[in-house]
DNA sequence: CGTCAGGGTGACGTTAACGTCAACTGTGTG
DNA sequence: CACACAGTTGACGTTAACGTCACCCTGACG
C-alpha cells in the first residue's frame, strides 16, 4: 500500500532527525544571519531564544557560532511552533532529544514518562484536527453542490 | 477495515455539528455561568470572544442568554484553539460555518476559497505532528530498549 | 587612521489573550 | 423594603513572543 510507504519514509526521517542531534559538533558552523536566512526568522527571534534557554550557541569574540547540532535543535523549535506549542513546553521538548544514550535508570524513566505524556497530548491535537478538517469538507462538498446547481 | 468505520463515525459527527451551527434558536437556552461550567472556561473569557466578535448571544435585560447555536460555536472555538489557532483565525473560521445555504454566487465561491485554504493548512499542520510523533517514537523506543538492556 | 558593515546588549514598545478589581444593576427572598 | 446574589461594564494588570531603537564593539578595507 501507499500508505505504508509514506510511514516508513516518515520514520526513516525521524531516525535521521534525532540522530542529527546527537551529532557531534565538528563539521559545519553556521553564523546568525546565515541561519536566520535560512529560516526565515529575524536576528531578534534567534537571540530571544537563547534568551529562553532553547539554543546555546558556541561564542567566538563575543559572536555566535551555531553548530549542525544547533540547526536541528532550531529546526526543531520551529516545527514545534508550527504546531502551536509555547516556549516553554518546546523547552521540554528539547530536553527528550537530549541525552538518552547515557544516564541513569531514574533519568531515562524520566524521559520515558514524558515522551509518552508528549505523544498521547499530540495524538489528541491530531484528533482535533481530523474533526475539524472533517467538518470542513463537509462544507466545502455542500457549497460546492450549491454551485453546481446554481 | 477498523478505519473506515472511525472515519464514518467523524463524518457523521462533523456532518451534526455543521447542521447544529445552523439550528433554529428555538430550543434550550443557557445563560453564561452555564455555559462556562459546561466547558471549563471563565466568565471573563466568554466575554472577551464576545467583545472579539466571536459569539453573539442574545440580551435579556442586559444578561447574556445562550442558544444552541451559540454553544456550537464555542464548542467550535475552543477546538479551534486546541489545535493552536489564534483567534483572529477562528473567527474567519465561524464564518465558514455561517450561511452558504443561500447567499449569491461570489459568496459561495468565497467560502469555498477559504474553506480549501482552510483544509490545507491543516493538513500542513497534520503532516507536522505526524513528523514529530515519528520522531518521539524513536526516541521512545531507545530509551525503552536502553532499559530493557539495563 | 577613519569608517563602515556586521554583530552584541539593554531598554522599551506591542499584540494577543486573558485575569483582576471596583462599581453598578436587575432579581428573587425573607 | 433591605439585602444577598448573579450578572454587567470599564479600567487596569499580566504573560508570551517578539519588534524596534539606541548605543557599543570589532575586524576589514581604502
Amino acid at each position: 500500500m501507499l500508505a505504508s510507504a509514506v510511514a516508513k519514509r516518515a520514520a526513516t526521517a525521524a531516525v535521521q532527525a534525532v540522530a542529527a542531534h546527537h551529532a557531534d559538533d565538528a563539521g559545519e558552523l553556521f553564523g546568525i544571519t546565515e541561519l536566520c536566512a535560512e529560516f526565515g526568522i529575524s536576528l531578534r527571534t534567534i537571540r530571544f531564544y537563547e534568551d529562553k534557554g532553547l539554543l546555546a550557541p558556541r561564542r567566538v569574540n563575543g559572536a555566535r557560532v551555531y553548530t549542525r547540532r544547533d540547526r536541528a535543535r532550531l529546526a526543531l523549535i520551529l516545527r514545534s511552533k508550527a504546531i502551536g506549542a509555547p516556549l516553554a513546553e518546546i523547552k521540554r521538548f528539547l530536553d527528550m532529544y537530549g541525552d538518552h544514550g547515557e544516564g541513569r535508570v531514574q533519568q531515562l524513566k524520566f524521559v520515558l514518562n514524558r515522551t509518552d505524556e508528549a505523544i498521547t497530548q499530540l495524538e489528541e491535537k491530531r484528533a482535533h484536527i481530523e474533526a475539524t478538517l472533517a467538518e470542513l469538507r463537509v462544507i466545502n462538498a455542500g457549497v460546492r453542490k450549491q454551485l453546481e446547481a446554481r
